[in-house]
DNA sequence: TTTTGATATCAATAATATTTCATATGAAAA
DNA sequence: TTTTCATATGAAATATTATTGATATCAAAA
């Protein structure tokens, strides 16, 4: 037998966005309101590049939009994404996860 | 520069666990109650074995307790993990997860 | 006490994701 | 307009994870 890789692939694949320890911390992060990336890298203390593929992974996900400040840019939750009034939580679409 | 992999690594490991469909699908399962091997297989489809490897992952997690039963053996959620009276949600300790 | 049914494990391979390194781009400052 | 600062991107190297296939285990039934 073989007929592998059921239901549900959308939501475990958000899941996958967030299984990572540099990109929950980038999340949690951006709970409290937008950051350059400079300041996010000052609390993560990545290599330049590696950070900017993060958060590439977070953008292309749609979990978080970037937009140019000067020469900076500023990363925040996306829209739809950010429950921070409801506490510390992020709603996926297909989920929502709550930290507190 | 290079001081790669901070904060956290905890619960982007558990979130790690849930972040694949099969195994996403077989907590689903799992939150309407306990199961046997053959009865998530009957909804899942999957080679035994790949079906098993995942079980263990689950075990290994901490997210679900197995005990024999005659000559199979039935699943459930780990204890601490179930919150099925709150709706459909998974307590992962790090954060909770809500389904609905 | 062998066979069968249900599940687990192990070793090998395949698939994916992360990290590194070098280089590119856009915007302001000199 | 060149240099510098902040960030992004592409390609290659690593690392991690999932899948397969073969075999082992454990319990009940024959």
């Amino acid at each position: 037998m073989s007929k592998n890789k059921p239901q549900n692939p959308a939501c475990a694949d958000k899941l996958k966005t967030l299984a990572d320890s540099t990109r929950l911390a980038v999340l949690e992060i951006l709970m409290e309101g937008p950051k350059h990336v400079t300041d996010l890298n000052t609390v993560l203390g990545l290599d330049q590049s590696l950070l900017s593929h993060h958060l590439k992974v977070l953008r292309d996900a749609g979990l978080v939009k970037a937009v140019r400040d000067g020469k900076a840019v500023l990363y925040s939750l996306a829209p739809g994404v950010d429950l921070s009034q409801t506490g510390k939580s992020i709603n996926l679409g297909c989920c929502q996860l709550n930290f507190d």
